[in-house]
DNA sequence: TCTGGGGTCCTATCTCCA
DNA sequence: TCTGTGGAGATAGGACCC
């Protein structure tokens, strides 16, 4: 029995943040907009307008580089807010045309339409229809594919960028003629490393793939990514659609400082402002987390993690920032630290059973009542809210 | 020369425990 | 009591994505 394919669609908003920026300030229309730091920074382009595009200007390279190559270029702030106020809008543009929409990031989502009535038969025209109703309620264009799984789905929206529809063949044969010529980079997983090690096997592009076993496959890439190549370069991807909002597996908050760091005391103090964010997230969230990790980088740009899990799940600043700071203490310094991170995982409603691990004697729980706490953290919080988060510092932990 | 920030997922290793 | 084994969980690091 064979069931008809199924129509898929991915949706890739076109340079997202630089869009949103020229759509809100005509003035940067026609402009190349890098979104980003600001080249006196150490940081890098988030992403930039198709006019700084021509410079040969990238997501990711330093910004310091993108400002030498084009010295006129607007650089800009990233404003997450923003952006996540229109992705919101996008999403919903999304759900009028079908219920199963997978949001992938903040501007992009697959759309299965195999139930949608017309879609079947005319997958072109309601892929149109789509970046039509994005353009007329947002101003922003978006790249659409259209394939029978996620995964040629995906390689089709990038394929015609900016503004584009690209529709994929849908019979096996073409599918694997149509990957074929494709550089193996173009597989969802294969970064630079994975790509470099494939060259080493003198693979560069997926039909050479398409021509190994998927033995061989395993020999090289590992028993889970082997296989998952051989049927991605196949055209092969059963995963669904999976509607609904994706849940936050973890949270955390980094900073690169302006100049290495070698003293405990600042560090101490920056990564206690780390914690707090992470905590304040975690309260909004109505979420409380049984991990926490921190992260330092050293001035050779050596990086190392330390984590930890907790007794129970918390959301307490108190008790997040004594796990930090433990971790911390910890740690020798042999030389300054460019980065500093603290994030937390292990993500549970407050109250869930299963988020609990037998403390050992030396964790019984210790310090102020828990209500008076939670309601001091609510309290800093609220004022956070209304005045930012400068408003207070709190003096000793 | 310079390499962000916020995430997810995978792998290897270690420890604990039955 | 000692030893081996395998599973589960914790931990650290790395690759990858946008």
């Amino acid at each position: 029995m064979s069931s008809a394919p199924r129509i898929i669609l991915h949706v890739d908003m076109d340079a997202f943040f630089a869009a949103v920026e020229q759509h809100d300030r005509p003035e940067l229309r026609g402009r190349p907009v890098i979104v980003g730091a600001r080249p006196e920074q150490r940081g890098v382009v988030a992403t930039c307008s198709y006019e700084a595009r021509q410079f040969g200007i990238r997501s990711a390279m330093p910004s310091s580089t993108a400002a030498r190559l084009c010295p006129n270029a607007v650089f800009v702030p990233v404003r997450g807010e923003r952006y996540g106020e229109v992705s919101g809008q996008i999403m919903t543009i999304f759900r009028e045309f079908t219920p199963f929409v997978q949001p992938i990031s903040i501007d992009e989502a697959f759309l299965d339409m195999t139930s949608i009535p017309g879609s079947a038969a005319a997958p072109t025209k309601a892929a149109r229809a789509l970046k039509n109703r994005i353009r007329e309620q947002t101003g922003l264009t978006a790249s659409v594919g259209v394939a029978p799984n996620k995964f040629l789905a995906k390689i089709a929206s990038d394929m015609e960028k900016p503004d584009g529809l690209t529709v994929v063949p849908f019979a096996p044969a073409a599918i694997v003629a149509f990957l074929a010529p494709m550089p193996v980079k173009r597989i969802w997983g294969v970064g630079g490393q994975t790509a470099k090690h494939l060259a080493r096997h003198g693979i560069r592009h997926i039909s050479q793939i398409q021509n190994l076993s998927a033995e061989t496959l395993v020999r090289i890439c590992g028993p889970t990514f082997g296989p998952r190549l051989w049927q991605l370069a196949h055209g092969i991807d059963d995963r669904a659609v999976e509607a609904g909002t994706r849940e936050e597996k973890s949270i955390s908050h980094e900073e690169t400082f302006a100049e290495d760091v070698a003293g405990r005391a600042r560090l101490r103090q920056e990564l206690l402002e780390l914690v707090e964010k992470v905590g304040r997230r975690l309260r909004r969230a109505e979420r409380q987390a049984r991990t926490v990790q921190i992260k330092l980088r050293f001035a050779d740009f050596r990086t190392i993690t330390r984590q930890q899990s907790l007794a129970r799940a918390t959301d307490s600043d108190r008790l997040l920032v004594k796990a930090a700071l433990d971790l911390f203490a910890k740690e020798s310094l042999p030389q300054a630290i460019r980065l500093i991170g603290f994030g937390v995982s292990g993500l549970a409603e407050p109250g869930t059973k299963g988020q609990l691990r037998q403390p050992s004697l030396f964790e019984q729980e210790e310090g102020p009542d828990p209500k008076q706490e939670k309601a001091l953290d609510q309290a800093v919080d609220e004022l956070r809210d209304q005045y930012g988060h400068t408003i207070l510092r709190r003096g000793k932990w």
